[in-house]
DNA sequence: TGTTCATATGAATATATTATCATATGTTGT
DNA sequence: ACAACATATGATAATATATTCATATGAACA
């Protein structure tokens, strides 16, 4: 199926292997931080361009400290970057591999 | 990065629209499945091939019980498949959307 | 400087998750 | 039928996680 998009299965193979036993885990932290429902919403908020904290909490219908508190897990996985504009703090995907990992497990899901 | 591979950006795009609540929930959980290491070490040990329980132990060097309970779960999760061959049971990777979603974490991480 | 708006953070509670232990189930061979 | 092996499962205890509440920080502006 993903080769069907023309990934490439050798690299894909390449890049399983020989992972030491500490990179696992930070994989597992990594996919951690997708496992979360709040979180998997913040970043398809952020799918649609860049938002301020209280844009996402209306978009979420959430309190303001549990959006925080979640932005401050995807921000330290790098999963999303900010800037200050005034008195807003402006979140944004911080690259493409959010995307993809996302449609990924999409994909999967749907069969 | 993703792009780079010929991975079709549109598709992504398409893959990401109009995803329902539950559908994003269902996402989360998914990958709450790959966020955690005993569950992602077993899946590493399958990359290289169909494996029993008892041999995914030892190469995890973990307890039976709590490798069947994480086994559970992945089969559950439908990311492993398993039969039984005689008093063994024989586990292996479902399909490559296991490989492809590890291989973009790792993408990620690597940076 | 004081007030308001926007966001972040610490502490506490509630809930979920994992590993362990004990035991059950299922298979093979005697 | 019974013993030995392989795996699964239920209950429990330890740990991790998310949300809430209260409060702190920081920017803008009168």
């Amino acid at each position: 199926m993903a080769a069907k998009r023309g990934y490439d299965t050798k690299t894909i193979d390449h890049l399983i292997e020989n992972v030491s036993e500490n990179e696992l885990c930070d994989l597992a932290e990594l996919f951690k931080v997708f496992g979360d429902s709040t979180r998997i919403k913040i970043l398809f908020v952020l799918f649609h361009g860049e938002k301020n904290v209280t844009e996402i909490c209306d978009a979420l219908d959430m309190n303001q400290s549990a959006v925080s508190h979640q932005l401050k897990i995807l921000r330290t996985s790098k999963l999303i970057a900010s800037r200050r504009e005034g008195k807003a703090m402006i979140y944004a995907l911080a690259d493409d591999h959010v995307k993809t990992i996302i449609a990924m497990g999409k994909e999967h899901i749907e069969e």
